[in-house]
DNA sequence: CGGAATCCGTGATGATACTG
DNA sequence: CAGTATCATCACGGATTCCG
C-alpha cells in the first residue's frame, strides 16, 4: 500500500524569478563570469581558449555556459570556423556593447571605492570584535 | 601499504576571488535581494518588514543577511530604535547612494531591453530546435 | 581546439521554530 | 517587530572523460 504524497507543487523557487523577466537577465550579465566575460569583450573580440586564459580561473563548462547563456540573451556573437582545428570567435553585438559598457561602469565603480569598502568592513568588523 | 597521495592543494577554489577584492564587492550589490534591496532604499528608507513586503519573495534570512552584508560595505546605515516593539530603519548612505544609483542604472537599462532579450532568446532556440 | 556529458561536493537559499 | 538558530535541499561550479 502505496501512500499518497500531495507532491509539494515544484513551481518556481520564488516568485520574483516568475514576476521579473529582467531579474534573469539582469544576473546573467552580472554573474560570476559574464562580467568578466563582457568586460573582456568590450576590449575587443576573443577566440575560447584566449578568453579562458585572459579570465584566469574559469572552468571550461563555466565559460562555455557563460558564453551560451550571453550568445542565447543576444549579447555576445558567435563566429564557429569550419576548420581543423576548429576556431571559435566570440564578439559583442551592439546590444550586447550596451550592456558591457553599464556592467563595465559598475565594476569601475566597485574598484574606484574599493578602499572605501574596506574601510568600513574594519570598522564595523572592530565595532564589534567586542 | 598506503599510497602516498599528493593531496591536491586545497587553497582557493579559485584564482579571482582572491585576486580581485572588488569582485566579492560587486556580488554583494548585484546579489538577488541586494539589487532590489538597494533600489527600494533609493526611494526612501524603510524598516524590517516593510522592506520585506516591498520586495516579496525574500525570506527574513536572507533579507537581515543582505541588509548586514550591505551595512557592512558601508551602503547601509541601520537605525535600530530601542524601543518596543522594536524598531529599526534601514537608509543609503551616500556611498550607498552611488552604488544604488549605478545598479539602478544596469537595472533600468534591462528592463528597458529585456524585450530585445526576449526576441534573441526564441530566435536562438528556434533555431536548435531541429 | 572547442566543446558536451557525467559525476559530485558544498555553499547558498529557504522553511520552520525560537528569542528578546 | 526584528531578528537568530537549525535543518534540509538543490543548484552552482569544478574535475574528469569523451567527441568531432
Amino acid at each position: 500500500m502505496s501512500v499518497s504524497i500531495p507532491a509539494a507543487q515544484p513551481l518556481p523557487p520564488n516568485v520574483m524569478d516568475a514576476m521579473c523577466p529582467s531579474r534573469q537577465v539582469l544576473e546573467h550579465v552580472t554573474s560570476r563570469w559574464g562580467v568578466l566575460v563582457l568586460a573582456a569583450l568590450l576590449e575587443r573580440p576573443y577566440r575560447f581558449s584566449e578568453l579562458r586564459r585572459f579570465i584566469g580561473g574559469v572552468s571550461e563548462k563555466m565559460l562555455a555556459q557563460t558564453l551560451q547563456t550571453l550568445e542565447r540573451d543576444g549579447f555576445v556573437h558567435r563566429d564557429a570556423q569550419p576548420v581543423i582545428p576548429p576556431r571559435v570567435d566570440y564578439s559583442l553585438t551592439a546590444l550586447g556593447r550596451e550592456a558591457a559598457e553599464q556592467v563595465w561602469a559598475l565594476a569601475r565603480w566597485t574598484e574606484r571605492h574599493v578602499d572605501d569598502v574596506r574601510r568600513a568592513q574594519e570598522v564595523y568588523d572592530e565595532a564589534r570584535a567586542s
